[in-house]
DNA sequence: GACAGTTTGTTGAACAATCAACAACTAGCA
DNA sequence: TGCTAGTTGTTGATTGTTCAACAAACTGTC
């Protein structure tokens, strides 16, 4: 069992603490706007900017949980949140018994229209306008390979093994 | 009032977005990690690393929450359940009897000592190993320049180790 | 000492996220 | 038809976070 860990040398756990920070600081900030000008937690938020730019501007649950990463009960939840608050509306999927299609009401549009120029202000707060031009391109690609390892190498755990 | 909105062109809105997304890959990646290999949800590993480096492994409550970044609510619900857990004690404070001091107990320490090494493997998978040193130190100034923009209004820093 | 103002830490309620269990339905196949 | 397997979406329990309210203790001033 004598494992012996890559521990991370100075450079790397300097850059992975200020990543953690930057992170915490910008979506502290924009979460904070979001909550504060419109009473839509960030989650929300993106489930009502799925459905506007959805054709009917209505998605089926299913589909409405990849498109925003999040799982079907986590979802489920969250619809029936922005349903008491007359957001968003259930119907019954014409095709499929089992499937029920959330539909964004003019009142949920509009709170998103409402919404969103604070939330762009925001982020170039947060982000962009602290950004050089070439910053943000080195971001772009940073965040491409940061994603396209996630996807492909999140079971590689169980391979792993320490010896 | 009408102020004209100063949106995102094409180009920063899929460096934003595709930043959130790598978020969410890497926080979601080490999360799952920290609590499928020792039941540690990250903040409260955060807490017994601040612990963990403290003299004497203790520290007071509002000392802990200002290292971790948590508000006084927040830590004595989290110390709560470390305590239930067994790898956090309550002491009152002899200076002040208003204060609490939270220790770090050896079955806690331990519980961190056997989380580290995966911890560290899972930040190396998911962020590290995935970029070029060129870009890890692209990653550092980025960081760095959004933690200053952020930090004119935001809370003061914390300092992580044993990452 | 008395007293106003502040700090410390806790509590309970409300909200959010996760997980396992579940019913209802569809699809494939004999 | 009848059977099995997979999908869809919901529910309730558990855990974690936030917020407002609070009691106890400290500080400084008179």
């Amino acid at each position: 069992m004598t494992t012996t860990t890559r521990w991370l040398n100075e450079r790397e756990q300097r850059a992975w603490r200020l990543f953690v920070q930057a992170c915490e600081s910008v979506f502290a900030a924009t979460d904070a706007q979001l909550i504060r000008d419109s009473g839509l937690p960030h989650g929300y938020y993106e489930i009502l900017v799925h459905l506007s730019e959805a054709p009917g501007r209505a998605l089926r649950m299913t589909q409405l949980a990849t498109a925003s990463a999040y799982s079907k009960s986590r979802l489920s939840h969250a619809v029936a949140r922005l349903e008491e608050r007359g957001w968003v509306e259930r119907r019954d999927c014409p095709t499929d018994r089992r499937g029920q299609i959330a539909q964004l009401t003019d009142e949920g549009f509009a709170a998103l229209a409402a919404a969103a120029p604070g939330h762009v202000e925001q982020v170039r707060r947060s982000l962009i306008d602290v950004l050089t031009p070439e910053q943000i391109e080195q971001l772009h690609e940073i965040s491409a390979a940061i994603i396209a390892a996630g996807s492909g190498g999140s079971r590689a755990c169980d391979e792993v093994h320490l010896d």
